[in-house]
RNA sequence: CGGGAUGUAGCGCAGCUUGGUAGCGCACUUCGCUUGGGACGAAGGGGUCGCACGUUCGAAUCGUGUCAUCCCGACCA
């Protein structure tokens, strides 16, 4: 490709909306523009890219068994109410009517749409298992796009969904697409760590994201990790406690003036006590109904956990203005700072229900609050002065420091994309789609399913996020839009040109994507523009073409040399050679 | 969905306080000059100042409304 005709536009100034540099890079260096809101044209550089990653993930899929297919962007709400997600899934999922009024939706997911094919294709344990994947446009009207192609609304997708007769046949499809997986990101030039998850609305037990870890903020995720092999998702992270005083110093209960202490700051500094001698009570509403969480006051609540824990879908701290009315209707006088569990029954026509972390039970002679404004028990014990609840789990955010819950090390923290994850299913879907085959008794089974995703164009973003420097982008070589440049510095100077020429043509000759730089621009220019587009190898052809030596520079380097065209030409040959 | 900010040329911005026929840099076109890290000079093209209504002789500028975009939070691949 000559770089006159190339379709790129190249901005001196950085976008002012842009916040993350994957972002930033993308739009300055011409692969990328904003059609609307969290939706981006894939300009000729970035769909070579995104070509590339596609391309290695069907290489990979196609490898480890699976087929490919393609299904419908819009689907019909029918499908969707078959598994009970038309209700469920949120304003994310992108609702439209056509002109007959029939309801219809943009695919966020194909996981309906998979389930009706599976069943109206797969009668017989005899064609089990399958798994079929897609590289598809995904529509979620996320509340709020940001980030550029990291977390837009419209972008590009693999899905696979397996169907199989066992637990045991999905185990080993999940083992096969872990380590495609693996292979897929190493072979993009992403180093990635598989994390233990929530499954969150896709639904099912197991599942695992893979993350791919950069220096940079701008990681959506918080990834808790150990030297061992552990590491999960904030929402999914276990640990174990630093020892901490959880028995306070009083020796009978009492309750005691605590005016105005509406936090744990407030009340700690006031009772001058540490956070871990206080049992803190909050007020959830999980799905319209009052979910109370109690924690020891030094820790925070893991609002994906709680609502695991009582099996909702949705949650939401509660207003202060709900909080009052649930202590009207359950007889108190009381607001934010001095709730506690004990007394309250019933709120909005829901049985408010209890979920205590693990971190209150061992307590002793702690503080509660009592539903009392300006006072609080201290010296009580469960039991004795408040009932322990019934249900009693991890709600807790894990942070770093605490001890990782297989080995007991300390766990580390750090910030990842997401650019994969992997699911156990089980029957999520065939159950209530009665998606089902014959066993070998003759007897009707629904599906084991698993679904596998990776995010196509934020995989892209991602290994932006991975690979730059101040010049600009850093392409991996097995995803960069063309391999070589090829920079001849004068166009006028007729031996440059023609060595360029010869230089370009032995790379395209020998299967290499090129570009020859033959713009009349200054040498500058074009090694900005080289440099912020990310060619990961430069061959220029300057003045020290008379003693026929041209520069070669590999991006990811800073190291010059000057060589023989030709051997300048076998190292980008071999490389782009070793890549296949 | 809460809080904050911003909408003026493809991109980055000034002008608005104090209303008077819209400007700068980059990019683009032409000519000259220059040619190893985003040169220089000259001459050009390009904007219903987000939109609507209002105030006014006159609105980018003042008022009301509305839409859009961005940031923080909540939510999510």
């Amino acid at each position: 490709m000559k770089m006159s005709r190339l379709f790129v536009q190249t901005l001196r100034e950085f976008p002012s909306d842009a916040e993350v540099i994957s972002h930033k890079l993308l739009v300055r260096a011409g692969y990328i523009r904003k059609l609307t809101m969290g939706v981006y044209n894939y300009l000729p550089l970035m769909w070579r890219v995104i070509r590339k990653v596609e391309n290695i993930i069907r290489e990979e899929m196609d490898r480890a068994g699976a087929q490919e297919l393609l299904m419908p962007f819009v689907q019909p709400k029918e499908l969707w109410e078959e598994s009970g997600r038309w209700g469920a899934y949120g304003g994310e999922l992108m609702r439209l009517k056509d002109r007959h009024g029939r309801e219809m939706c943009l695919g966020p997911t194909h996981e309906e749409i998979i389930t009706a094919i599976a069943r109206d294709g797969l009668k017989s344990y005899k064609q089990l298992p399958v798994n079929l994947y897609q590289i598809q446009s995904k529509f979620r009207d996320e509340r709020r796009p940001r980030f550029g192609l990291l977390r837009g609304r419209e972008f590009i997708m693999k899905d696979a969904y397996s169907f199989g007769t066992s637990q045991e046949e999905l185990e080993k499809e999940y083992k096969n697409m872990w380590e495609a997986y693996t292979r897929i990101f190493k072979r993009c030039g992403l180093d990635t760590k598989a994390v233990q998850s929530d499954s969150g609305a896709i639904g099912g037990s197991v599942s695992h994201e893979f993350m791919v870890i950069t220096d940079q903020d701008s990681g959506e995720n918080d990834v808790f990790y150990c030297e061992c092999d552990y590491a999960a998702n904030s929402n999914h992270a276990e640990s174990k406690l630093p020892d901490a005083k959880i028995t306070g110093d009083w020796q009978e209960p009492q309750i005691i003036d605590t005016p105005n202490t509406h936090s744990i700051d407030e009340l700690t500094e006031f009772l001058n006590i540490p956070a871990t001698v206080i049992v803190k009570t909050l007020v959830y509403i999980v799905d319209k109904a009052p979910v109370l969480a109690l924690i020891r006051a030094d820790r925070t609540v893991e609002e994906t956990k709680l609502m695991n824990a009582v099996g909702g879908t949705d949650i939401r701290i509660a207003t202060a203005g709900e909080i009052e009315e649930m202590m009207a209707v359950n007889g108190f006088d009381s607001e934010k700072g001095f709730i506690g569990p004990q007394g309250l029954k019933e709120y909005n026509g829901f049985k408010i229900k209890v979920v205590a972390d693990e971190t209150v039970k061992d307590m002793k002679n702690f503080v509660i609050g009592i539903n009392k404004k300006d006072v609080h028990l201290v010296g009580a014990n469960w039991g004795v002065d408040v009932d322990l609840p019934e249900t009693v789990t991890d709600i807790r955010l894990a942070e770093a420091g605490d001890f990782c819950p297989v080995c007991g090390k300390p766990l580390k923290v750090t910030r990842g994309i997401e650019v994969g994850n992997i699911f156990q299913l089980g029957t999520k879907y065939s159950k209530p789609m009665n998606a089902v085959y014959l066993d070998q008794n003759g007897k009707t089974q629904p599906y084991i399913m698993g679904c596998y995703g990776i995010g196509v164009t934020r995989t892209a973003a991602a290994a932006v996020e991975a690979h730059h420097d101040d010049h600009g982008i850093i392409w991996p070589l097995a995803i960069a839009p063309y391999h070589a440049v090829v920079i001849p510095v004068s166009t006028k100077d007729e031996l440059q040109m023609k060595v360029a020429n010869d230089i370009y043509q032995t790379l395209l000759k020998h299967g290499v994507e090129a570009v020859i730089d033959d713009r009349d621009e200054r040498a500058g220019v074009k090694f900005k523009d080289a440099d912020l587009i990310g060619f990961p190898y430069r061959i220029t052809v300057g003045k020290t073409i008379a003693d026929g030596l041209v520069e070669f520079k590999a991006r990811n380097s800073e190291e010059l040399s000057n060589i023989k065209p030709e051997n300048a030409c076998e190292i980008v040959v071999t490389a782009v050679n070793n890549l296949k």
